[in-house]
RNA sequence: GGAGGGAUGGCAGAGCGGUAAUGCAGCGGAUUGCUAAUCCGUCUACCCGAUAGGGUAGCGGGGGUUCGAAUCCCCCUCCCUCCGCCA
C-alpha cells in the first residue's frame, strides 16, 4: 500500500511511476477523494468539539440543580449533522483504500524501465553451459526413461500440471530442499520456520496478493488459501507487530509447498514439470531497518545465487524492468538457470525488496531509536531456491549419454553417498 | 461438534455510565566525581496549522441506547480452557 500523503507531495513522481508500469495517470484522481475525505473529517471533529463541550456542560448544569433540557436538544442537532459528515468521510476514506489496496508499488529509481521482459537487463553470469557430445534431453523425457517421473498417474489423481516422482528422483527432492534448508541456516543466518500452509484473508492482502489476484490462488471450502508461496506466512510473521528494532534484520526460511491455480498460464509450459499446481520451494524472507533493505536484496540474492553455484549450474542474473515486476516489488532480482535440453535460461529464483509496501499493509512498524513515533519495517524475500525447477537444472546439466544422471556432489551426503541416478545398482 | 472464559497503550494490569489509573521497559531532559540512584516529560493514528501549538479518535471489529459508553444492548472475529473426535 502506498502512503497517500507521499503521493499528496509527489503526484508527478507517483504518475511517473504508474506510467512505468504501463498504467495510466491517478494522482488526479486519488487527490480529489482525498481532499474530500480530509474536509468531511476536519469539520465532523469541529462539530464533535462542541458536541463534547455541550455535554459536560449538561453534566455541570445537572450538578447544579438546573435543566438541562435547552442544551440536550441542541447535542441533538449537532448529532445529526455529524452523522452526515462522518458517512461521507467513512465513504471516501473506504473508496480511496480500495483504490489505493490496488496500486502497485513504486520501482525504485535504479531499475530499468520497459514495458516487458524485453527490457530486463542482464548483470552477470556464473559458470559455463556444459558440453556434451550427444544431443541433450530434457527433464520429462529423462524422468520418464527412468520411469521415476510420472505425469499420466499424476493425471489421474490429480489432472494436469500435477507430477508423481518415485524412487531415486523422489529423494532427489528431497535431497535438494535439505542441502538448500540447510545452507541457508548453517551459512546465511536464516531461522528455519515450519508455517501453516492454509492462511486468512489478512495474510495475502498484506504481501500483496489480495484483493487483486485471487484467481491465482487455491481455496478451502471452509474460507482458507493455500499460500502460492511460503512469502506469504513468513513475511506475516511481523503483521501487526512493534518488533524491537535490535532484533533488526530478521531472516526466515522455510521449505513448503506452493499452490497456484497458474490460470493466467493456460497452454504455457504444458510439457514436463516446469510449471505445476503444486511445487516445493525454499523460501527467504527479511525483515529490515529501512536504511538496510537494498544492501539486503543483495545479500539475498547472493544467499539464492550461492545454491546454485554449490550445485555447479550455470546461472544469469538479470534485474527486471519496471514492466515486468510484481505488484509489491521496489526492485527484483530473477535468477536464470541454464536448461540444456531445453537450450535456454528459465527463471529458478526471484529475489525483491519490497520497501515498506508490504509493511504498510500489515502494520509492521518499529520504534526508531532516538526519534519520536514510528517507522514501517521494510520487507524483502527471495526464493533460495525453487526446488521443483533446481530438480530439472540439476537434471539436464548433468545428464550422460545413456540417459543417467550424475548426482551434483553438494548433494551426495543427502542421497546417502549415491552419485548417478540410473546406472546399475 | 458441545460447554465455559477472555481480548485495554511496547509489556504487565486496573477501571464496569461523567470522558483511559498504576507499574515495568524504552526514549528525551534535569541533577549528581564515575557507576548507580532520584526527579520531570514521553501512548498511537488522523485532522487543522509555515512554526509554536490546537483538535478528534482509538479499550478485538461493526452497529445501537444515552446529553455523555472501555463500561449497557445486539451482531461478528480471534484467542484460551475443558469435553468429544482425530494425524
Amino acid at each position: 500500500m502506498l502512503d497517500i500523503k507521499w503521493i499528496r507531495d509527489n503526484p508527478a513522481a507517483f504518475d511517473s511511476a504508474l506510467g512505468s508500469r504501463g498504467m495510466e495517470p491517478m494522482s488526479g484522481a486519488l487527490l480529489a477523494l482525498d481532499a474530500r475525505r480530509r474536509e468531511a473529517q476536519t469539520e465532523a471533529q469541529a462539530v464533535q468539539e462542541d458536541r463534547n463541550r455541550l455535554s459536560k456542560e449538561v453534566g455541570a448544569a445537572k450538578a447544579r440543580g438546573e435543566d438541562a433540557a435547552e442544551i440536550i436538544a441542541r447535542v441533538g442537532q449537532l448529532k445529526e449533522r455529524q452523522g452526515e459528515l462522518e458517512a461521507a468521510q467513512k465513504a471516501a476514506e473506504a473508496e480511496l483504500n480500495e483504490v489505493l489496496a490496488g496500486i502497485p508499488n513504486i520501482p525504485a529509481a535504479d531499475v530499468p524501465v520497459g514495458e516487458d521482459e524485453a527490457a530486463n537487463v542482464e548483470l552477470r553470469r556464473h559458470g559455463a553451459p556444459p558440453a556434451f557430445d550427444f544431443e541433450p534431453k530434457q527433464h520429462f523425457e529423462l524422468g520418464e526413461l527412468l520411469g521415476q517421473m510420472d505425469f499420466e498417474t499424476a493425471a489421474r489423481l490429480s489432472g494436469a500440471r500435477f507430477v508423481l516422482l518415485s524412487g531415486a528422483l523422489a529423494r532427489l527432492e528431497r535431497a535438494l530442499g535439505q542441502f538448500m534448508l540447510d545452507l541457508h541456516t548453517g551459512e546465511h543466518g536464516y531461522t528455519e520456520v515450519q508455517p501453516p500452509v492454509l492462511v486468512r484473508d489478512d495474510a495475502l492482502f498484506g504481501t500483496g496478493q489480495l484483493p487483486k489476484f485471487a484467481e491465482d490462488l487455491y481455496r478451502t471450502g471452509d474460507g482458507y488459501w493455500l499460500i502460492p508461496t511460503a512469502e506469504v506466512p513468513l513475511t506475516n510473521i511481523v503483521a501487526g507487530q512493534m518488533v524491537d528494532e535490535g532484533y533488526l534484520p530478521r531472516r526466515y526460511t522455510a521449505l513448503t509447498p506452493c499452490f497456484r491455480s497458474e490460470a493466467g498460464a493456460a497452454g504455457k509450459d504444458t510439457r514436463g514439470m516446469l510449471r505445476q499446481h503444486q511445487f516445493d520451494k525454499v523460501e527467504l524472507v527479511s525483515i529490515t531497518h529501512p536504511d538496510e533493505s537494498e544492501a539486503e536484496l543483495e545479500r539475498k540474492t547472493a544467499c539464492a545465487e550461492e545454491v546454485l553455484k554449490r550445485l555447479g549450474l550455470h546461472y544469469r542474473t538479470v534485474v527486471l524492468s519496471t514492466g515486468d515486476m510484481g505488484f509489491s516489488a521496489t526492485k527484483t532480482y530473477d535468477i536464470e538457470v541454464w536448461l540444456p535440453g531445453q537450450g535456454t535460461y528459465r527463471e529458478i529464483s526471484s529475489c525483491s525488496n519490497c520497501g515498506d509496501f508490504q509493511a504498510r499493509r500489515m502494520n509492521a512498524r518499529f520504534k526508531p531509536a532516538g526519534e519520536k513515533g514510528t517507522r514501517f519495517v521494510h520487507t524483502l524475500n527471495g526464493s533460495g531456491i525453487a526446488v521443483g525447477r533446481a530438480l530439472i537444472a540439476v537434471m539436464e546439466n548433468y545428464q550422460q549419454a545413456d540417459g543417467s544422471i550424475v548426482v551434483p556432489e553438494a548433494l551426495r551426503p543427502y542421497m546417502g553417498g549415491r552419485d548417478v541416478i540410473g546406472a546399475p545398482e
